[in-house]
DNA sequence: CCACGTGGAGAACGAACGTTCTCCACCGTG
DNA sequence: CACGGTGGAGAACGTTCGTTCTCCACGTGG
């Protein structure tokens, strides 16, 4: 599974990649303005991708590991437990407050091209049922009934959707009481 | 706020419009593709709605009516209360087992088109907006407190999108039983 | 100096698409 | 029959975009 090394080229388009198809969405966004926006000119962006859909697998390949490894770094500064489960809805809180938050990636390309490229409808799926087993691994890590993960899960999905369309970065705090909530019987006596 | 009456070959480009924008989104079908399926010309396509941008926001303002309409007389169908607040997450999971489901028309729309296109980003928040409300009244009539009506919203956004990526109905009834644990301290005796 | 490969800038090409235009068949009225 | 208006079929137009090609400047090895 190993990539080699990329260029600096291979960064500086998958960069601008990011930024603009997240922005814009993947249709709205031409070669020429990664052209533009990388400063690589457009034989060698060819060379690297050779075609716009392969450029896109990259940025959510990449996008995918990025976010889910930043996630992950952020729950595990907290011991396992019902505070690293809440941890989650904390750093979601962040995200959304981000200048330029529209909500989930992958959500957003399904939206655009899932029904019409199977390998984007595939990324998605991917990602999200690696959020979904990594939830359900800190549920079940902290004491609780596996199932619960997939319901938490619901509740990290519902506000990630509510605040990209509403604007609201309190989706996230709304989540988490409710997460707090469902929790709450597996850890009768703890405070908080 | 009236529309008048619409022509047959109105609602035929609209049915038409439906069933491919929702299908494959809204940038993946042109024009001719509407005409084909509508079976009206273009002179009278174009009479009917004068650019596609106009074509789209009468898709998306005929499917919120409808959608919420469906789902109200669905609801309604039960006394107020807490069945029928749950009684959202039955009709959800039949609409998710329906073929051809393919999420959220508005989350899918803000995906492809929030980024660039205010018209698209303003009616997705305004349906999912009504939803919210909708579900507030319904959790308020039931008399549980308000602030749940958003918990609540929030496992339905969550179980939609779920099911949308990851093709699985079940997500309904994980946010079905989230939902009813997080009522529960309302309705203390009652059974189920 | 020359031959040569590399890479950049941007023109060019072909397809798709939104929108408009042309042409014609059809129909009701004098 | 002449005539005008309506609407359909689909050609045409202009633009955008993914992709490829042309041209040239530059640096390296003989």
């Amino acid at each position: 599974m190993g990539s080699v090394a990329p260029t600096e080229a291979e960064v500086r388009v998958l960069d601008a990649a990011e930024e603009l198809f997240y922005a814009r969405g993947l249709q709205a966004v031409g070669m020429d303005a990664i052209r533009g926006a990388s400063g690589v000119s457009l034989k060698r962006l060819y060379q690297l991708f050779p075609s716009k859909d392969v450029l896109v697998e990259a940025y959510l390949r990449r996008r995918d590991e990025r976010w889910r490894a930043a996630l992950a770094s952020h729950a595990e500064a907290l011991p396992a437990g019902r505070e690293r489960v809440l941890a989650v809805f904390d750093w979601l809180e962040r995200w959304f407050a981000e200048d330029g938050f529209r909500g989930c990636a992958f959500v957003n390309s399904f939206g655009e091209l899932g029904g019409v490229s199977p390998a984007v409808a595939e990324a998605a799926r991917a990602h999200k049922d690696a959020f979904r087993r990594y939830l359900g691994g800190l549920v079940t890590e902290a004491g609780a009934p596996a199932p619960l993960g997939g319901q938490i899960a619901l509740l990290a999905e519902g506000a990630i959707v509510t605040a990209a369309v509403s604007g609201d970065p309190g989706a996230a705090r709304t989540a988490r009481e409710a997460a707090s909530v469902l929790l709450a019987p597996y850890f009768a006596c703890e405070p908080r």
